[in-house]
This record gives C-alpha cells, structure tokens and sequence, in this order.
DNA sequence: CGTCAGGTAGAATGTTTACTCTACTTGCGT
DNA sequence: ACGCAAGTAGAGTAAACATTCTACCTGACG
C-alpha cells in the first residue's frame, strides 16, 4: 500500500529530475516507476498529480539530506549547509532546483506554485534555526537559490555561497 | 524580412514567458507571433527553434534593461541593478529566470544549455565590470540568480540582495 | 501591366499521448 | 478451499499536436 506508494514516488522522482517535465510520457514514467500503467493511474490518477508526487518525495528527501545531523555551532551549520547543497547538485540535479522547474515547465497550476512556496519557505525556515541566523531568512534563501542556480555555470560557487553567508554574521543586520 | 523576425521573435518571447514551454501549441505561438503558420515555419522551421529564437530576443532585452545608462558610481551602479532586476520581475516575469525554465523544460538540448552558460556568463561578466567589482563575478552572479529565484517567495528579497552585494565590498575577497 | 518576393488562411497528415478497459495472476486471512 | 485486495500485461480510443501542402492575396519595381 504505501510500500507501492513510496516506490511510486521515487520512481518518478527520478524520471522527471533525469528528463524533464515536458519530455517523459506516462509510459515512460511507468517503467521509471517499475510498476503497471494500471496501479500507476490507481495512486495518481493525472499524470499533475504524478508531478506533484514526485515533488513531494523530493520534499522529504531533501530536508533529510540538508538538516540531518547538521553540526550545532552555528558557523561549522552554515558551512556544512552549503557544502550539502554543493554535494546534492552533483549526485543528483546538475541543472536547477526541480520545484522552480516544474512551475516553469507548467506556470497556470496553482498546486504546483503552492508546492513551491511551502517547500522554499520550510527550507529558508529551518536553514535560518539551524545557522543560528534568524532575521536572516530572505538572504539565507537568496544564497541557496543562488547557488542552487549557479552551480552548473561557474566552478567556485559553493566558496563564493560561504564567502557571502559568512558577511551575514559581521554585524549589520 | 528582420522586421518580421523581430515581430516574430518578441511575440514567442511573451507567449513561452506567460505559458511556460510545455503548455503553448504552435498554432497559439503563430498567434502571440502575429503571423502565419507558413511565415512562421519558413523562419524558425521547429517549435525547439522558436524556443531558441524567443530566448535570444529575451537575451537583449534583458541586459539592455539592466545595464543601459546605469549610473557611475560603483555603488549607486550597484544598488541601481538590483532594483533593476526587481523591476524586470514585477514587469516581466513573477517566476524565475525563463532560461532556467526552458533547460528544465527540456534538459536534453545542448543548444539550450549552450544558450543559458553564455546568457548567464554574459550577465555575470557586465554586473562585475558596471559595480567596480571584478574577481566577485560569481558571488554577483548568485546574488542576482537568487533574487530572481526569490522575488515571488519573499517580499523583502530585493532589501536582502542589496545588503548581500554591500558586503562584498567591506573587503575579504 | 506584369511579375515576383513575401505574405495570409487554413485543410490534411501522421504521429504521439493521456487515459481507459478487458482479461489474467498472485498472495493472504479465515 | 475460497474470495478478495492488489497487482500485471497490454490493446484500444479519442484528442492534440507538429509539420506540410494547396491555394490565394498584395504591393513595390522595372
């Protein structure tokens, strides 16, 4: 039950971040999610809701892989938080942050924009507790954006991303 | 003859940029284009062509708007992008960059990549040059990619990203 | 006056696609 | 042993879409 939900999810999770939202037909999302087109209509019965799956479970994935078992010290948080995303964008998205992609692909859903605010504002939430930055949340979020979208393009951004959250502590705010 | 092109091209620029690129037929995109079917595939013969064509246009609109008669000062020059860019958002787009949006539409194309790596390495290169801050292309580059990515989410971003770029100049580079 | 480049309108074609339906299988609790 | 919940395999359907084709219009120039 869940057990095909999860297995679901992950599977499409995977097609759309390695091909796109444009390109993968639902036959195609069916063998990514190695079950029959039949189950797979059964949970999500549009293939907008296979969408909104997959984001879902990119969701939980990656709160996990950026906030679990971050260091305490506030600065050893902040530098580790960036190398996180640093290392997330290598094993898993080289271009761009899925979520901004699927509204992108698809800008009239206004589930897929809801999607988004929810799963950038949790994001900014807990990255402002975890460095011990609160206040500091809308330029917290500009540098993980920013090197969420600028990974790809230039060799040093995860440097550059610590260089600028560290001038958030200097005083100023 | 160009002056077709260019009606052509400004009209698919407004249309992928108000539908996203999975959403917009081609016969919408002869509309938004004001021309016919025939005209419209004699100069962009595919529909991956427009995309291309549509972006290009938006390539020089976007660093005209951005970097035409910025102020001196390194920063004034400074402060003036970033309300700039605010502006563009308000105007042009409420979500994200549309070269962004076009590669997570369809990752597959290297054109397109081709066509987001100069866009976006062109734009890094003016902002350095325009704010006296050579050497801090990449950390103006993910101020600016993430304001662009934030602007819908946070109501503040553009106040954040200006006291982001101001901290590159209390020297540490 | 004729012609030709560059345009319009829109029907036709063939493929692709989301989604549905029919028929069959398998494991589990009682 | 039975029945049922949950699955597989894959053919069928109706619409949408990218692209091509036919036929016609228009205005500037020699």
């Amino acid at each position: 039950m869940t057990d095909t939900m999860i297995k679901i999810a992950a599977g499409l999770e995977r097609a759309f971040a390695a091909r796109g939202f444009a390109e993968p037909s639902v036959e195609h999302l069916r063998d990514a999610a190695g079950v029959s087109l039949r189950t797979l209509y059964k949970y999500l019965p549009s293939r907008a809701d296979m969408v909104l799956a997959a984001l879902e479970h990119r969701h939980t994935r990656y709160l996990a892989r950026l906030f679990d078992d971050l260091p305490e010290a506030p600065d050893a948080a902040l530098d580790a938080l960036i190398d996180r995303i640093g290392a997330w964008m290598a094993r898993e998205t080289s271009h761009g942050c899925l979520f901004h992609g699927a509204v992108a692909a698809d800008p009239g859903s206004s589930r897929l924009r809801e999607m988004l605010q929810r799963h950038k504002g949790e994001v900014a939430h807990r990255a402002a507790a975890a460095t011990g930055l609160p206040g500091h949340e809308t330029e917290l979020l500009i540098i993980m954006e920013g090197l969420t979208q600028t990974w790809s393009l230039q060799g040093d951004a995860v440097t550059g991303a610590k260089r600028l959250a560290h001038s958030l502590r200097r005083r100023d705010g």
